[in-house]
DNA sequence: TTAAAGTCAATAGA
DNA sequence: TCTATTGACTTTAA
């Protein structure tokens, strides 16, 4: 079931009667929007399934985005994963047929919802379109016809080799599966996908404990140490940290809800963030970082509205000096060690805060089978590493533990022409959870407070490289 | 230009 | 099959 079918012109029609139907309203509000609301949006052109769509349809789900009022983008995976439980409907067919997303995508987003405030109009999409959905009476029902329809179609091209007039009756049903099975021609170029075995995973966790944003020089040490190629080093980091800064944005949003509505936190989702820490690490990226207990916050999340604005005005200075102590509590072990891979090229740059490291990352000698030389020195820095972080977080945290939490502005706009219309969103949208991702607890204020402090070295760190350390001393 | 955000799509696992 | 993971790529922002 290579690409299915999906059914642009079914999923236009239930995009917009979804849009009309929770709330009338906005149709009066709005005549051009409610009639082409719809319209699998402009990802879908790039997915194999070429849409038959107007461009004016992208516009108004855009145009819905743009207005809508923030969501609780936790709360609408949540129903959404009970809702394609309850019913037995797949992600793949979700996310083609509603979202104009691949099944990967929605897996992801259904798993690690980012918080509306951290989202780019882009991002909010796919929740909108979730909560359009889930505002549509009649969407389970509409998903099930979609099932049956690809079934079927399915069925019939396994009978008749021949496929293709066939299939038609299907997309008679407005789902175009023509594509569906077929088989593209396309392999040859295709390059295999790497596979990083987990002693190379290790190996960069270390580098990344060690500096979050390694200059070009030790990406390419460790694309030469590792045997890979720079573009997969630099492809690792950047996934790695966008994808340890989205885990701190779940826990942000659970410790929200979860602070708020006692007991009420999904299983999944809570699933979710277990499985982290029991996978503990071997293999992705994400899961690492934690010391015992918060987590000790990937290098980075980016608060840096906040403190990293601020670095250079005045008030980032409290913020700044933490940052320095909990370097300062590293930084003796950490000058110990020697030219490995980390170090090459920042001189006495202070490195990046770094969170205890994994379990199995710890232990001394893994990954020294594969790397060369540099392993042992990986191991004493990551020792340094842990060491510098706990040291970090208290001082951190003491000085900072009256700082404020939520602060992103939300940037749902309303601007004043379409205030009215906003209001028939609200309804629209029905969300009524919109503040819950909004009260951070502690532990969220001690991520933020950890992610500051790393915004802060990670600048300090470029400002370093452009210029000469000017002001480190610290 | 660089980094982040957003996705795709291959593939591993259940 | 379906979902989860993850390397790579594209787009967006700064």
């Amino acid at each position: 079931a290579p690409e299915s079918p999906m059914s642009s012109s079914e999923s236009v029609k239930s995009l917009t009667e979804l849009v009309q139907q929770p709330c009338p309203a906005i149709e009066t509000s709005k005549d051009g929007k409610s009639q082409e609301s719809s319209e699998p949006p402009a990802s879908e052109s790039q997915s194999t399934t070429p849409l038959p769509l107007s461009g004016h349809s992208a516009l108004s789900i855009q145009e819905l985005v743009a207005m809508s009022p923030e969501l609780d983008t936790y709360g609408i995976t949540k129903r959404v994963k009970e809702v394609l439980t309850d019913n037995n409907l797949g992600q793949r067919l979700f996310g083609e047929t509603i979202l104009g997303l691949t099944q990967g995508s929605v897996s992801d987003l259904l798993a690690r919802p980012k918080p509306w405030h951290k989202l780019s109009l882009k991002g909010r999409e796919p929740f909108v379109r979730m909560q359009l959905w889930l505002n549509d009476p009649n969407n389970v029902e509409k998903l099930m016809d979609m099932k049956r329809m690809e079934k079927k179609a399915y069925m019939k091209r396994r009978h008749s080799s021949v496929s293709d007039s066939q299939s038609c009756e299907s997309s008679s049903a407005g789902i175009d599966y023509s594509q569906g099975a077929s088989p593209q021609p396309q392999h040859q170029l295709k390059k295999p996908r790497v596979v990083l075995a987990p002693e190379e995973k290790e190996a960069l966790k270390r580098a990344y404990q060690q500096k979050p944003y390694p200059s070009p020089k030790t990406i390419e040490e460790l694309a030469t140490q590792l045997n890979l190629k720079t573009s997969t080093v630099i492809n690792w980091f950047h996934n790695y940290r966008s994808r340890i800064r989205r885990e701190l944005f779940i826990e942000e949003i659970q410790a929200g809800s979860q602070s708020q509505a006692g007991s009420s936190d999904s299983p999944s989702a809570r699933s979710s963030r277990a499985a982290h820490s029991s996978e503990g690490d071997s293999c992705d990226g994400v899961d690492a970082e934690g010391p015992p207990e918060g987590k000790p916050s990937g290098p980075e999340a980016d608060e840096f509205s906040s403190a990293a604005a601020k670095s250079q005005g005045g008030p980032a200075e409290p913020a700044l000096e933490a940052g320095e102590e909990a370097l300062r509590g590293a930084r003796p072990s950490e000058r110990a060690e020697p030219e490995s891979l980390e170090d090459t090229d920042d001189e006495g740059r202070p490195r990046a805060p770094r969170q205890s490291s994994p379990p199995a990352a710890q232990r001394p000698g893994d990954a020294l089978e594969t790397l060369p030389n540099s392993a042992t020195e990986g191991d004493a820095s990551t020792s340094a590493a842990s060491t510098s972080v706990l040291t970090g977080e208290s001082s951190y945290k003491s000085k900072e533990s009256s700082e404020k939490i939520s602060s992103v502005p939300s940037t749902s706009s309303t601007p004043g022409a379409g205030s009215q219309k906003a209001n028939s969103l609200q309804s629209l949208f029905g969300f009524s959870e919109a503040a819950s991702s909004r009260n951070t607890r502690d532990s969220s204020l001690r991520k933020k407070k950890a992610a500051n402090l790393n915004n802060i070295i990670h600048r300090l760190e470029k400002a370093a490289s452009r210029e000469e350390a000017v002001e480190w001393e610290f």
